[in-house]
DNA sequence: GTCGTGCCAAATGTGCACATTTTGCCTTGC
DNA sequence: GCAAGGCAAAATGTGCACATTTGGCACGAC
């Protein structure tokens, strides 16, 4: 206490890392930053304000949390994810959510399914009235209520790592605009699990991503950029 | 091109950082490291002969991966996983190799169920050679094969990095070590599945976790640390 | 005798300056 | 006119020195 206004923010730089870090993942995943950008380090710290060091340490952390690509002394960028990489993560999830299904499936309770009925209430309203970036939402949201009810963080983690990554949000929402009736296939998914018909919970699950598949697969390669890496990539294995 | 041979190695200080992320990472993933052990940075630069920034860089992205924890002002340790941690993470396991075991069921092949029973084979070898290592090794490595098959990068990374992280590997050979009878159960898996029935393979499966699990909680809170940090921590919800 | 307070050493966090690499552009030769 | 080589500017990577915080320790008060 012995300077009251020092030069600078003596203790407020933890949160400015935040500060950054949080402007920079949310612009990735709402789509803002577009694929392949280069994120130079001197521009980023004028605009934010910071020293470079300070963008460094947070490019480095998007870094190893695969949020960004790195190139050694070329800076890093964002991810440009071909269709196969987009459509790995969705099956990635699809196989995940069949386990959470079955693991779910013995120890449901009546709580448990109410939950999902309002949420999947919510879903309706929502696009009742037509409430586009609502329904969007709700919709991931439902697949991650599904993945939190079974109280384990490493799932619920893994499940958010597996999303976030490759701006899937941005994917999700094209996939929705074309038909808002996902809440129709979530209460199909519901209504099996209060049956307790889990394989066939399993089944419409999985056809609900295929669905998603389908429709992001006819999208994408229609894409205004060119997409360079993608097309000079070698041939997808077609597994 | 002024000088030949300058100060310092102009170009193998990326190596320089594998090196020391690499040298950190097995004694985590060995044991080596104890749970809570500080990692202090100036020793480490010391011990390494590389400066301090080399080891401030590597630390941080350790602590971006999960594999340590960092305090502001208060360097960095190894995790301390609660027996409630662990099981978290072998329920995770047990559920995503449930999910794989469906999408398995749907598109197996006798070149994969040969390459299966195959590494059985190289199991039940290790075992009646009495070699425990080899015996460890495989048994992991079964349940690494079976969600390499579905060649999705995203489920094998996910699941390498649950394994890898809150040294499961040597929880493992805890519990391995007791008995090597795990081959059988892995040939169970295998059999169900080569008969179609998928909801066995899951069962047997998940048997098969439940059981590591078992004899985990037996064997970890008689530790011979006191491990206050879980000791003092909010009693598990019992779920 | 024990508790509270203030100071000192150590460790961490940060900004800065320099070394190295990359890349676009200019010049030069064919 | 075109291509190849080199040069310069910019961007990244790294070590270093300093500021700040933490934790322990000693001294003094109750």
């Amino acid at each position: 206490m012995t300077t009251r206004a020092s030069k600078r923010p003596p203790k407020g730089d933890t949160e400015a890392d935040e500060t950054v870090y949080t402007a920079i993942l949310d612009a990735i995943l709402a789509g803002r930053l577009v694929a392949g950008t280069k994120l130079a380090e001197t521009p980023l710290a004028e605009l934010f304000g910071v020293s470079r060091e300070r963008i460094r340490k947070v490019l480095h952390r998007l870094v190893a949390e695969r949020r960004l690509e790195a190139v050694t002394n070329r800076g890093v960028r964002v991810p440009c994810p071909t269709p196969d990489d987009v459509r790995a993560i969705y099956q990635a999830h699809r196989v995940l959510e069949a386990g959470i299904l079955v693991e779910l499936a013995s120890r449901l309770d009546d709580a448990l399914l109410g939950r999902l009925a309002d949420h999947i209430a919510c879903e309706r309203q929502a696009a009742a009235d037509g409430d586009r970036a609502a329904s969007v939402r709700l919709s991931g949201q439902f697949h991650l209520l599904i993945a939190d009810s079974l109280g384990n963080a490493e799932l619920s983690a893994a499940l958010r790592d597996l999303l976030s990554r490759s701006s899937v949000m941005v994917s999700v929402f094209e996939a929705a605009t074309d038909s808002i009736c996902g809440a129709n296939e979530h209460a199909a998914i519901v209504e099996a699990l209060r049956a307790r018909d889990t394989a066939r919970a399993i089944a419409l699950s999985g056809d609900h991503f295929r669905h998603i598949e389908t429709r992001l697969r006819l999208k994408m390669p229609s894409g205004g950029r060119p997409d360079l890496p993608a097309i000079f990539r070698p041939p997808a294995p077609a597994g």
